[in-house]
DNA sequence: CCCTCTGCTGCAAACGTTTGCACTGACCCG
DNA sequence: CGGGTCAGTGCAAACGTTTGCAGCAGAGGG
């Protein structure tokens, strides 16, 4: 009974004459009603006898209302499910639960949005903000222009965003931050940031990885990935310490610069078994890169660990199914999700959020280690 | 000059007094005032000389509007960076441009959301979303109550549903599109179904995997999947028909039943492998079972393709990476997004959309080939 | 019997847009 | 010069909530 016998004739409100048996006939309506029309406080209201601030009161857990009433009024709300009008909730409280993931997309340096690492990635933060219940808004923008991902923000659609996708934008991010824009980036520290990063501990990870390869035997260790992205350089660094450590010096032959994108590090990687350089390991930037080194290695008739030993980085799901089995850098994917999201949290209320490094963790399986 | 020299004194509207000055000591706000207070259409109007409602029609592209004053206006918007509020104009509007992509997550059978052709879809969506102008919710919700995904429509914060994930969710389904959600699943067509849905040709792919192994001479062709669930339904059915078309027998024996998920077809492809049942070809229901069973395979000491041939299906990234390269059946995963969301769309300007079954290809590489 | 207090409830004013309608000049035509 | 059209603008009423404040009944104390 969708009208009551209240009369209260006077009620020039508007339409909504014959509610009932214009719900199943919908081909009247041009482009409307989706829905027929959706019941509102006002409804619940009516049909609980009381008025709307009372409904709304109950349904927010007021201790104002008696507990009786609400039992009565939040029985009558899901039994005609009624859900509360969100835009009109955050626009009276100036304020909701959503918060932005943006993937930026960079049509320049390659890390589309195929990549396993960030979509697992994705994973974890929707895990995590289901979790705290949080809405998630996945946003793609162009990389050139982030400061668009500001405007989510400053159009009040979320109270904050998540950054993901590898990153040289960090003049961006520091005018973001200083445009006191909630934000928390996965990414390396870098010095003079203003803004809240989160990451794996790269220097440790490419340390970790040279040191293992190292303990292997192996002497001549081809870096692949490009070393102008904030967070290779770290591996990177780990990487020439640990060979410094055993008295080794890094060879620029060594190094393979290429983006995260399968082909062209497969085009890297040929070139480097077609010149002249010997090398005995290959230390990946991600578990991407080091499939597509197995694969030209394969190519090239070198065993894989027999000739070769190969670390990769990220421990996606793949690694462990590969064959052989990847021996890679284990970044806390899980843990990643719920420290940014703990983070944001933090920035939206109002602390200053120093920028956080995550342990990563060595993950030995047949890649790297010889038969022998 | 953010207060004008108009005298109007008479407004008592709400405090805003020393606008300017507090902007950047934010201490003394307890918690609010994240970013001072953002500038709305009045200060903007405000600035401008004219009305909201001017620079309402103005913002909004109005032909009421002379080219001048909206010029005006829009670099006076910019400059300040303004930006709508997106949840007045939602209310106001009683509309939005927010789809949400739902996950079920169900702890049952097992698909969790890091499976990469999940993921994958989700990056299509994204991206097919992106391009219309239309913002992506993403959320995870308890496969058991599925109607929760409806409440994201009916309280406004979408005006439609994405569900994508394996499902033996027919009837929720079919409730929810009676309730005029408008919604699109991704999945095969079932009958007696009332919702749309999108889904690659599964009959076809597994008639095609199937004649593909009988094309190389491969007579007993192990079948690995859930067969409960429709799509693999659909596929299996596709297998058993090509496979009578030879003059073959399928035989129980050569199923593998497994839900989408590593470790669950490892444990039963071992079991295939102890038992005593000879077979020279495995048709695995997505990559990573295929990649489960390469594993498995290659622990017997069974080559492939040689002792064994493998075709997987989805075509994910993995698969033209795995060792050796991967046969499978293609989904059209950028067609799927886009298809997806057409659909969606089209449903809820009303109209009445069917299933839709899009082409799969089969992808030859060499798991399936013998070297002879 | 009056007053206060407590425990519920309702009224009405926001929140920041959009848009029907009314209005104002300017211009043109007869 | 009257009347009509027209382009451009402003007023004010929604949209569906939340919440400060006021009201009101009943209990209890003086």
């Amino acid at each position: 009974m969708p009208t009551d016998k209240n009369p209260k004739p006077a009620r020039p409100r508007r339409a909504e004459p014959t509610a009932a048996h214009e719900e199943d006939q919908r081909l009247p309506m041009p482009a409307a009603a989706p829905s027929g029309k959706r019941l509102q406080m006002a409804d619940v209201a009516r049909l609980a006898g009381v008025s709307v601030a009372t409904v709304s009161r109950a349904l927010s857990g007021s201790p104002l209302i008696s507990t009786t009433t609400r039992e009565r009024i939040e029985a009558l709300a899901r039994s005609h499910d009624y859900s509360i009008n969100v835009s009109a909730q955050n626009l009276r409280l100036k304020h909701n639960r959503t918060i932005a993931v943006v993937i930026p997309y960079d049509a320049g340096s390659r890390q589309p949005i195929s990549d396993p690492f960030f979509l697992a990635m994705l994973g974890s933060l929707a895990d995590a903000l289901t979790e705290r219940g949080f809405d998630m808004l996945l946003s793609r923008v162009d990389a050139e222009s982030l400061d668009s991902a500001a405007r989510v923000v400053s159009s009040g659609v979320a109270i904050g965003v998540i950054l993901i996708g590898q990153w040289r934008h960090h003049d961006q991010l520091n005018e973001l931050a200083a445009r006191r824009v909630p934000i928390v980036v996965w990414g390396t520290q870098m010095p003079q940031q203003r803004y809240s990063s989160v990451g794996g501990d790269n220097v440790a990870g490419g340390a970790l990885a040279t040191q293992h390869l190292l303990d292997q035997g192996r002497r001549r260790i081809a870096f692949v990935g490009d070393p102008a992205l904030p967070e290779v350089a770290d591996r990177h660094s780990g990487y020439t310490e640990r060979l410094r450590a055993a008295g080794l010096a890094p060879s620029a032959a060594l190094l393979v610069t290429t983006p995260f994108d399968a082909d062209r590090a497969r085009a890297g990687i040929t070139r480097l078994c077609e010149g002249g350089t010997k090398f005995d390991a290959v230390f990946a930037c991600s578990d991407v890169l080091a499939s597509a080194a197995m694969q030209v290695l394969h190519r090239f008739g070198r065993s894989v660990p027999g000739d070769v030993a190969v670390v990769g980085y990220d421990d996606i799901e793949w690694a462990s199914h590969s064959n052989p089995p990847l021996t890679t850098i284990r970044q806390p994917i899980a843990r990643a999700g719920v420290e940014m999201v703990d983070a944001l949290l933090q920035i939206i209320d109002g602390s200053n959020v120093p920028p956080r490094s995550l342990p990563v963790e060595l993950v030995v399986r047949s890649s790297s280690i010889a038969k022998a």
